[in-house]
DNA sequence: TAGTTGACTGGTCGATCGGTCAATCTTAGT
DNA sequence: ACTAAGATTGACCGATCGACCAGTCAACTA
């Protein structure tokens, strides 16, 4: 049943316009973004999209609402396909830093999002995949294989810092520090010594 | 020498206008600031702001360097002020983590600026600041209460990361975990718990 | 075939954008 | 008192903003 709608191709279109607006709104943010430029860049008029969308707003947060539902249907999947045990934690959590690696557009998308005073929508998606992580932190704690004298709460949250945060300000940060931003071996650098300390700490043992 | 200039006071109006700019363009960034809003709060007319400042863009970078240079001043003071040793290692950054609690506009500033395209500064407080706190992991290394088999500049990173993200996004994800959002112990149950995580490691001893 | 629906367009609205300019006010230096 | 310089104003510019409108056209229904 992919496109079976009387009149012309309307879902495509719509997709046109959203992969068009997509692209502007995550490289620009929403305030410097016009209607006017998503329409040049959809092929379409402005007319239209605010025939399928409504307004600026309402396109902004369909977008929104898209690109998080697939980011976090993706970390959910493989963080649900993983099976107990120290060794698949590892993996899992290298999964989890891979693909935010690679998407950055979410992870640009998301900056926005933090950024974004008013916040009209759910967060159903999210509070799924912090669910699932935290029960995977909790079930680590019944093995043995994490401390148990640390809130899981925030030990989550400590590891969204580590990951998420690098992918944001990894260009600035590696100016700072001397490196090459463009360098394609700092990401891998990064995880290996962001792991050292997630999991051993700073201090010898 | 406060204010000798002749002519009316052009310093304490100045400052008015940088005070009213600086908060509204924290508050909704760059391009979501008009220049009339400004003037509005600043109860001047906009032409003056035109003609002290010049431009919205340089308005916007004056802003950003007096920000920064107080923020990473006072940052640099307290790091400086540290002794060697594993304790006054410890105090110093929880010191650096209080700052940036006690300061969230400066928070939202380096947001909107990680997410600016044209950064055209220089970054020689930015610069400083980490120089010297590599230096300090460097000494902490070679004193022995440091790991040497981690490279500090990735080590200074992800420190970055345990810290600033936390206040940059700390609403969302209290929210995502189910703790009160505006708890205002979530501050200090942090700062415990991810000092454990960043010393010691999330795995058992 | 007549009628209905929805995709789509061009034109236009009032508001606001950042910015300029000439004129005026205020004050310091002489 | 006079003047030069800087502070400050209000009117105004062209451009662009998001949104709306009437109308056209193609496809589906009855």
């Amino acid at each position: 049943m992919a496109q079976t709608q009387k009149h012309g191709p309307p879902a495509s279109t719509r997709n046109a316009i959203l992969d068009a607006a997509e692209k502007i709104f995550i490289e620009r943010g929403f305030s410097d973004t016009s209607m006017s430029k998503i329409a040049k860049a959809a092929r379409v008029t402005k007319s239209l999209i605010h025939h399928h969308f409504g307004s600026k707003e309402q396109l902004w947060a369909e977008i929104k609402k898209r690109r998080f539902h697939e980011y976090f249907s993706v970390q959910k999947e493989q963080l649900a396909a993983a099976d107990a045990g120290i060794e698949s934690f590892k993996t899992c959590i290298i999964n989890l830093f891979n693909v935010l690696r690679d998407d950055p557009e979410v992870v640009r998308l998301i900056s926005w999002h933090l950024l974004d005073r008013a916040q009209t929508e759910r967060h159903e998606d999210e509070k799924e995949l912090t669910a699932m992580g935290h029960a995977k932190l909790l079930e680590g704690q019944e093995l043995g294989y994490l401390r148990n004298d640390i809130d899981t709460r925030y030990m989550l949250i400590s590891f969204f810092c580590l990951v998420f945060h690098w992918f944001m300000s990894k260009h600035e940060y590696l100016k700072w520090v001397g490196i090459e931003p463009d360098s394609i071996t700092a990401d891998d650098e990064y995880l290996e010594n962001m792991l050292k300390i997630f999991f051993q700490g700073v201090l010898p043992r």
